[in-house]
RNA sequence: CUGCCCGUAGCUCAACCGGAUAGAGCAACGGCCUUCUAAGCCGUAGGUUAGGGGUUCGAUUCCCUUCGGGCAGGCCA
């Protein structure tokens, strides 16, 4: 069975502590920060030691005397009050490498599978999506990539906004300006502004756009229609621009609020038939105790208005009925700006109140944090209007096209297109996803397509290099065994191991940063190598096995930046 | 008023449920291309982790508090 150091490691030492008399004590075994202190630490004694009123270098003793790592690690030792420094031997490393290189999916467990519902994207579809909806969508995508590959079933859920009084006005006006010839939804955002302007200065279209709202709820045909119409330029545009990015969303993930719309009543009634809704100011609210209102009373959250009109929190309810019900969702994620984490923590209050979500799903609201300029203010065009996500995107081409052209002049501009596209795109998702997603972020275009550093351009490098390697190796084993003697080869190998634990982490946290922080890691690791060990130029075993070596890092940059939604090139 | 998030090098960010000397990149300075892509590598310099208490063998991490920034809190999403 497959399983990563760090749990093989987990099990001996905890064997050694209940050899011990330590029974239950966790391991707590990390990687060690720094070469002198081994590759892994197990830090567990010293809790271990704690609990039971013992010296935990004294106890620390006793556990290595039980311990057995003797095919795993090359030294073991005890430093400083009682950590226990693991190096772990080459031979072993080596082993676990020819073990990914032999497997599809490069030696990565995949556990016993829980159906994840990841709730990502979800744009407004009334209006164009800006960049606001970029860390949702790319975070999102990354997560559902990431737990897929460990073997979960990932039901990808698109909850577009695409229901509420803002469809009567746009009904409203593509009726007019149909009846005007104009070929009017090219511009969705133009559209949306001159819709909205209409609304505002004609009471006479404000009054037939609440008529429109009114019939496409009741279900008139015409009505409809023109909705669907609408909604479908609109997910185009979202398709064009989720192609664009990478992303995977399909239209059968798209399951917008309007889905939910016939449960909308039922839920009202049924959390009133269980006591939790109740009349207050003509609305239907549940009071919430563990939430404070401003008057330090019990929170009201509400599902129903006074003129009887429904709301995102009802739609959220029915949504987190059908998860449970229909696809029996072991665990929802909601990527969604952390700006709504009262929301939800409110909203799965009453889900559970309600047992719409049983106590073995999981809710867990995937926040994350708002995108500034480099001023520090929310990111806005320079007239302080949003930005729009295409022209985003567009200009990440272009300044990618241009950088590439600066270092690749003599290259036909079909390929020089084709890596500003990779380079330009990857380095938007990159920037954004590297960061800790809890907190706001800066978006910069000097570091995100700088040449050298932490970024998108710097792992795509990498895997160039490597595919310049095998554009010029004629030939070579690919059966050949894998032998580490030089430090370089060795810390390479020991990145390559760390792999699956860097997958285990992002899908546990819900944060794709550590796998980048593993994927520049592991660049760097390369880069020295590469520095430190010639490859073709070597001989005999020793070349075969740094192209094995070689090998590897590519399938794991290439299979961790797929994962990520980024693309790599063979030339750069 | 209540709650949540954040505050780490000049700048942008890390630090894996408390671990050893807080790490990277940019910017600055100094080296390395007749040798597999220099979008690279090596080195130097840069810190009272906002301030103050507490918990303990050990705190950027947990608790309390002050300051500063952001956000949310009855009919928007």
């Amino acid at each position: 069975m497959k399983q990563t150091l760090i749990e093989l490691l987990d099990a001996r030492v905890r064997a050694a502590l209940n050899a011990v008399g330590c029974e239950g004590a966790a391991a707590v075994i990390a990687p060690s920060g720094r070469p002198e202190f081994g590759d892994y630490q197990a830090n567990g004694v010293m809790g271990a030691a704690k609990a039971r009123k013992m010296n935990p270098r004294a106890l620390a003793e006793q556990v290595l005397a039980q311990l057995d790592l003797a095919e795993i690690a090359s030294k073991v030792e005890i430093a400083g009050p009682g950590f226990i420094n693991i190096t772990i031997a080459p031979d072993f490393l080596a082993q676990q490498l020819e073990a990914a290189l032999a497997d599809e999916h490069l030696g990565v467990p995949q556990p016993a599978s829980q159906r994840v519902v990841v709730d990502y994207s979800s744009p407004n579809l009334a209006k164009e999506m800006h960049v606001g909806h970029l860390r949702s969508t790319i975070i999102g995508d990354a997560l559902a990539r990431v737990l897929r590959f460990l073997g979960h079933q990932v039901i990808a859920q698109n909850h577009v906004g695409d229901w509420g009084t803002q469809f009567g006005m746009l009904t409203a006006y593509l009726i007019e300006a149909e009846q005007e010839g104009e070929v009017a939804l090219a511009d969705l955002e133009d559209f949306y502004r001159r819709a909205k302007q209409r609304f505002d200065a004609d009471e006479a279209f404000a009054t037939r756009a609440r008529e429109c709202v009114v019939k496409l709820q009741g279900g008139d045909a015409q009505v409809n229609a023109l909705w669907q119409k609408f909604l479908d330029v609109s997910l185009h545009h979202c398709e064009s621009l989720y192609a664009k990015l990478g992303v995977g969303l399909k239209r059968e993930d798209v399951r917008g609020e309007s889905a939910y719309n016939d449960d909308l009543s039922v839920v009202v009634r049924d959390l009133q038939a269980k006591g939790l809704a109740v009349e207050s100011e003509g609305a239907q609210v549940v009071f919430l105790e563990e939430f404070k209102n401003k008057e330090d009373q019990p929170q009201a959250y509400i599902v129903q208005k006074q003129d009887g009109g429904y709301l995102y929190s009802t739609s959220d309810l029915a949504a987190v009925r059908y998860r449970a019900g229909s696809l029996k969702a072991d665990r929802v994620l909601y990527v969604v700006d952390a700006r709504q984490a009262l929301h939800f923590q409110q909203m799965f209050t009453v889900a559970r109140k309600a047992a719409y979500a049983p106590e073995s799903m999981k809710l867990e609201h995937v926040g994350f944090g708002v995108m500034l300029g480099e001023d520090g203010k929310p990111f806005k065009t320079r007239t302080g209007g949003t930005v729009k996500l295409a022209e985003l995107l567009d200009e990440a081409e272009h300044r990618a096209f241009a950088l590439v052209s600066e270092k690749n002049s003599e290259m036909p501009e079909a390929q020089r297109r084709e890596i500003a596209h990779v380079v330009g795109i990857g380095s938007v998702k990159y920037a954004d996803l590297s960061k800790n997603r809890n907190s706001d972020y800066v978006f910069s275009w000097d570091s995100m397509l700088s040449l050298e550093g932490n970024s998108a351009p710097y792992l795509l490098f990498a895997y160039a290099r490597i595919a310049g390697v095998f554009r010029r190796a004629e030939n070579f084993d690919a059966a050949a065994s894998i032998v580490l003697t030089e430090e370089a080869e060795r810390q390479l190998a020991l990145a390559l191991a760390r792999f699956a634990e860097a997958l285990q982490t992002v899908a546990r946290e819900t944060m794709p940063h550590f796998l980048c922080a593993y994927l520049y890691e592991l660049a760097g690791q390369f880069m020295r190598f590469y520095e430190a060990c010639p490859v073709l130029k070597s001989e005999g075993s020793v070349r075969e096995s740094r192209l094995r070596l070689c090998q590897l890092t590519a399938r794991t940059l290439k299979t961790g930046l797929g994962l990520l939604g980024i693309e790599t090139l063979e030339q750069m």
